[in-house]
DNA sequence: GCAGCAGATATAACAATGTTATAAACAAGC
DNA sequence: GCTTGTTTATAACATTGTTATATCTGCTGC
């Protein structure tokens, strides 16, 4: 693969290449706990190098925890990319928050890691971060990867299913923050088996779509669930 | 205080004493950051004793911050205990969730450690988990702190502002998943300021009662708010 | 009231962690 | 070909939770 290549960039492709590498073995490890289960001298030995690589190429642990935070957003875009824009946007809606909590499940680190910023903050931290406008949670809808259930509500709003007063961004908090939940329950093992966990998960997205809806919004979706037999493809 | 106190239980005092002692200052740490925050070592020298007596009080650090959490628990159970017993179910509810949340804002470290459980499982853990039927998260909703949450859901039922058809556990998990996640995102700093995460929170509740409700239920709802000028009392 | 013993505590040692200092290896440029 | 700047490896450091050992305390039986 690399036989004839420019000289220019092989040492940025070696760099990338080990970079790489460790952010391989760190989700590696990150399966088997949180953060905290990632030991650099492991890491290190894992790819082969010593731990001074992790600082060259993250700046420490942290760098490298964040840039596996980056990762689990990339991931989390794909996702909810690869989500079937359904014409109807109530089920596109509803498809998004089933594919929301497909990659929950599937990335149970990384959605653990991304959310994990949940720690409270000390009153100087509070001080020195007014509005907090530069936690990185702060940024979590604001990321592209949430762009498209924007967009997917916008489009309900459009056909009137919810009401024009509530603004986009409004209605989209609401819905991710009762996925959120959910999807925080049901990787904490709340739930005693995945069919409980997939029931309480529709039958709640469901009702804060419901309870915010209008009411030609809601009889359009019973007409939709109606239709189709499977109502709830979780 | 010990001036003439039997001989019996004054090592149980003293001992329970230093427990206490170390729960304070293991929670005044906590606040701080996450349970990683804890130093044996520095929270001995708070208490002014050595390591060795977190051991033998509490097994080691996993015992301290389980205690840490019941103490949570403990708080939780009289802060909901403490809500007023509106004699309209729905309000009752309503208070009960507001209730929830001030306990979250009041005690962010004992949240965070409370549902810190989110962590994902190994392999081998689930496999020794058949059921996850042992963790501690999985107890949440059956503790007795969850108990009059049950109680406001059955009189609402019982009142037909929710369907019978829904058991009262499927509706409080679906109320509790809610908030939580609500809680969580308000605790991460994810909104601009206390308003917006207030509004946040009386809306998705709100919504996500309101969409379980029947229409009997939503009529007296609206009924109530409208008698009250202050609807949203977060 | 005193000997003896069980449990708690303090000190120190151990293993493992993230991080930093230092020195060697290495690639790039003139 | 040498110099320079960067990356890596080794080792040292500070800190963590935990365990071993030894001292000490306080209760118990006589």
């Amino acid at each position: 693969m690399c036989s004839a290549e420019r000289p220019d960039n092989v040492t940025d492709k070696r760099r990338s290449a080990q970079r790489t590498a460790l952010l391989d073995a760190a989700s590696e490890m990150l399966v088997h706990g949180g953060h905290e289960s990632i030991s650099l001298r492991k890491l290190a030995a894992k790819v082969g190098t010593s731990t001074m690589s992790v600082y060259t190429a993250f700046g420490g642990k942290d760098g490298l925890i964040e840039a596996l935070i980056d990762e689990g957003f990339k991931r989390l875009s794909i996702a909810l990319a690869e989500v079937p824009r359904n014409k109807e946007p109530l089920l596109w809606l509803r498809n998004l928050g089933t594919g929301f909590r497909h990659f929950a499940l599937e990335n149970q680190a990384y959605y653990a890691l991304m959310t994990s910023v949940t720690m409270p903050l000390s009153a100087e931290e509070r001080h020195d971060n007014p509005g907090y406008s530069d936690l990185p949670s702060r940024a979590i809808t604001r990321h592209p990867a949430y762009r498209v259930l924007l967009d997917a509500i916008k489009a309900c709003i459009d056909e009137g299913s919810f009401p024009a007063n509530l603004s986009p961004i409004a209605i989209s908090e609401s819905f991710w923050a009762t996925i959120h939940g959910l999807c925080s329950l049901e990787l904490a093992g709340f739930y005693k088996n995945e069919n409980d966990a997939r029931a309480a998960f529709t039958l709640t997205a469901f009702a804060v779509m419901r309870g915010l809806m209008t009411p030609k919004g809601l009889a359009k979706l019973d007409a939709l669930l109606a239709a189709n037999t499977t109502p709830a493809v979780a």
